[in-house]
DNA sequence: TTGACACATTCCGTTATAGGAATATGATTG
DNA sequence: CAATCATATTCCTATAACGGAATGTGTCAA
């Protein structure tokens, strides 16, 4: 069996990079696909697949205008991570200890 | 090019579902490797391969005692995937919004 | 209509995955 | 030493990813 599909879920599409920059880019406001293009400096249809890939996982969604389509990331599903997420904050000060008797121990 | 590895960073490792589960299960203190086969009822090579990718991202660290292995989560390394998503955490109110409209709209 | 434009979808090749089964390694016990 | 226990590491196979190049689809403008 191989990996999961990058379309299976919101931790699945998350893990490439540029998905995140495009998350990051889309946050703020919609913007169409060209303006991902440029100021990200990726291929075009790069962009077109990441974001289909995005849309499918419901963490961006489209408005078409003409000739454009309008994507602005929907941060509501990236919920799920940061829930998980914060189940491990009570033990980022524990760690850090821990850290730092491993970095003397070598 | 194929996806990155699981291994390349934390993103990667923690979108499979059994590793999240993993790290969860070892949060409150290190565990024997049977102890995850156990709890979890995976096979235990499912099990020893899974910790075998959290440990190359560090998400887990080792300790060996006789025969046995105690694992424990790394938290910190959770902290990158936390500091990521924390930054739509200000979108959330918005999109619930738009999710409505979304709705209505159907 | 014919282009030109904005975007989406092929097709291709390389590579890493997760699971299952089997086997290997290393430590302990008798 | 031999047997057993706790883990780790093969091998194997099917599947899907990503990048690049090319092509498709739909819209607007002259």
């Amino acid at each position: 069996m191989p990996r999961a599909a990058t379309t299976s879920d919101a931790f699945n599409a998350v893990a490439e990079p540029r998905r995140r920059d495009i998350l990051d880019y889309l946050a703020p406001h919609e913007r169409a696909v060209n303006d991902i293009v440029l100021a990200l400096g990726l291929p075009q249809p790069s962009v077109s697949k990441h974001l289909r890939v995005l849309r499918d996982v419901g963490l961006v969604d489209v408005r078409r205008h003409g000739r454009q389509s309008f994507y602005r990331t929907n941060a509501d599903q990236i919920r799920p991570l940061h829930d998980w997420t914060s189940r491990f904050e009570r033990y980022w000060r524990g760690q850090l200890a821990r850290v730092k008797t491993r970095a003397e121990r070598n």
